[in-house]
DNA sequence: AACTCCACCAACCGCCGTTGT
DNA sequence: CACAACGGCGGTTGGTGGAGT
């Protein structure tokens, strides 16, 4: 009959993570691997859903993520792949090595939407909101998909203002369709998009995984994780910056970053 | 200094497609 | 085949801190 279910809900810790919480996860994940988030909790030694630790872990803790403001580039490309392929986050996080689906979609609804409005963009359809509020009279935005904007849209640039109407590439954009097409117009249009669709099997296929227990990130040109981080957990309560310590890559810094402010918070 | 407003972002909620029993 | 949990996703919320008054 059906699975066990995930967790029994009773006695299940919500609100923010603590570093005890982090570290325990951390150290977890060190000495197995990403393997079936519902054991986590269990396993672990947390109070926490799965769904919880695999959020926490891969929105936060990661070691491969970038931490701070997205790039010029970056908003760019969200801007871009937004037009393409609408509200679907993780989608577009893919495109964005070191960013997650939730730091994008922070990232849209804070700034670029607002970005957008203030250029006379509607952020929904990319399309200008004069035009745009011409055409609502026979076409609805609450259905609006990628598959419905036809290809129109907008792309944000400082310097002209143009659309990107023309050297993009068209419409009825249907992922799932004819991708190869879609992807060849892309690329042949935007060297951008051209450099990070290139790497499309790589990155689309590239799921996130932790080395297991033995492995390095050589690979991923990565320092052995579990090498660093036994004593990484250990310094974690100094904070990494009083050391003076700058020969760290950024992945360790920012794990280093996420567990100190998770520290401090607490 | 105290208060209010606002921006930011981590985390939760609920839905949906997939998958195990 | 049916059912139920899993895993993942997108929408939303609530806490926190900074700016403005």
């Amino acid at each position: 009959m059906g699975r066990q279910p995930c967790c029994d809900k009773l006695g299940v810790k919500k609100g923010p993570w603590t570093a005890e919480e982090d570290k325990k996860l951390i150290n977890f994940i060190l000495t197995n691997g990403q393997c079936c988030w519902r054991a986590v909790p269990k396993l672990a030694g947390l109070r926490r859903c799965g769904k919880s630790c695999r959020l926490r872990w891969t929105n936060y803790l990661r070691p491969d993520l970038k931490r701070g403001l997205l790039t010029e580039a970056e908003e760019q490309l969200v801007i871009d792949l937004h037009a393409r392929l609408g509200n679907r986050w993780s989608k577009i996080a893919a495109r964005l090595p070191g960013r997650t689906d939730n730091e994008i979609k922070n990232h849209w609804n804070t700034h670029i939407k607002k970005k957008l409005l203030k250029m006379g963009i509607d952020p929904v359809t990319h399309e200008p909101l004069q035009r745009e509020a011409s055409t609502t009279k026979t076409s609805s935005h609450a259905d609006h998909s990628p598959e419905s904007d036809n290809g129109h849209h907008m792309q944000l640039s400082e310097n002209n203002g143009t659309t990107s109407s023309e050297n993009s590439c068209s419409p009825t954009e249907n992922f799932s369709g004819d991708e190869s097409h879609l992807l060849d117009n892309i690329c042949d249009n935007d060297p951008l998009m051209s450099c990070l669709w290139g790497n499309e099997t790589s990155l689309a296929d590239a799921s996130w995984e932790f080395p297991a227990a033995g492995q390095n990130f050589d690979n991923v040109g990565l320092p052995s994780w579990d090498e660093n981080c036994a004593w990484l957990l250990e310094c974690q309560d100094f904070g990494i910056q009083d050391f003076g310590f700058d020969c760290f890559n950024n992945v360790e810094v920012n794990t280093f970053n996420a567990l100190e402010m998770a520290g401090n918070k607490h």
